[in-house]
DNA sequence: ACCTGAACACCGTTCAAGT
DNA sequence: ACCTGAACACCGTTCAAGT
């Protein structure tokens, strides 16, 4: 039941957020009473949590195997950002970290330490991506690429949801890549 | 009082969001009961929207004197990135219409109306700058950089406030621009 | 014209009570 | 071990009542 419930708040946080996800509205989907949620999740705070962290940890598996499959940096980018975009294929839905950095001032603590480990991890895969170029800057600046990039992936997929034109994501990757700022 | 209201609420949602303003609380703030916020706002839909739709005006209206303060493409773009960051600057808050497209597909249709139309301003006025160059694209090309450019920099808003690090605002819009997908 | 208190259905949360 | 109904203080909203 656990997982049950996690795998159904999931999509219900990335359509509308973190605020908008309702005990009583969770409840009804997996069919048990919203008291009862609170037997396996003491608080809002606590699912809010286990969601992103079970969300971070599934995408730093994925990203592992991503990392090894392919040597060309390029197409790490591109299957990268393609992430992004199947959000958005699924019913115009956001990256769960993503949505929820944009409550982050408002969320219970633990559940904003997981979002912004989330973020970490893609920071850290991106510099990790990065140090792979021969044209290589120095450490600092390969960071800040990295932020850079992470940025405007986030940003790409805010504008094209509020847009509700998955062509925004596309074309806005499109000009981060013919601009170089994607490699 | 309408407009203290609105003056009151404005720095609460750029702080927080549409969805954790509470009419109690910003009653508190400027010293009447939450029901006589109706009065003025008959929902809160009402609220948000007026909220929106007077940001919009007044950023539309500083963007004009922008863009005819100065010839200077890139001198415009730097001033437009610094209205982004003036926000952060201000105890860590966003744009007022970038926090509200998170909060999208939540919103009462009023109020996604005015956000929608904050963004299409912006897409507007930077395809106009971006129409000054000389080594022009094809008017699709302008509109495309033009999403592309808005994208990056409110994705480059919201990591950095996610971090509390204004820094991370600026060493991405640095980014962007020694990429060149700023002008 | 503007404000208020009381009521309503919602929300997260708690807890005694059930199986 | 897991679920429930009732209660609590919150929320947006309504409205009759006040000035």
């Amino acid at each position: 039941m656990r997982q049950t419930l996690l795998d159904a708040a999931r999509p219900m946080v990335q359509a509308r957020g973190y605020n908008a996800l309702s005990f009583r509205d969770l409840a009804e989907k997996v069919g048990i009473k919203s008291s009862s949620v609170h037997y396996h999740f003491p608080t809002k705070g606590d699912l809010g949590a286990a969601l992103a962290r079970q969300y971070t940890d599934e995408g730093a598996a994925y990203l592992e195997t991503l990392l090894s499959s392919s040597p060309d940096i390029g197409a790490c980018i591109t299957r990268y950002a393609a992430i992004f975009r199947a959000a958005l294929e699924r019913d115009n839905r956001m990256c769960l970290c993503g949505i929820m950095a944009a409550e982050h001032d408002d969320l219970p603590a633990q559940v904003r330490e997981e979002v912004d480990r989330f973020t970490t991890l893609n920071l850290q895969w991106l510099t990790r991506l990065l140090s792979r170029r021969r044209s290589k800057g120095s450490q600092g600046m390969i960071g800040k690429q990295a932020l850079a990039i992470y940025a405007a992936i986030q940003g790409a997929q805010l504008i094209a949801r509020g847009r509700g034109d998955i062509a925004v994501f596309d074309e806005s990757i499109a000009a981060y890549r013919a601009a170089g700022l994607l490699p």
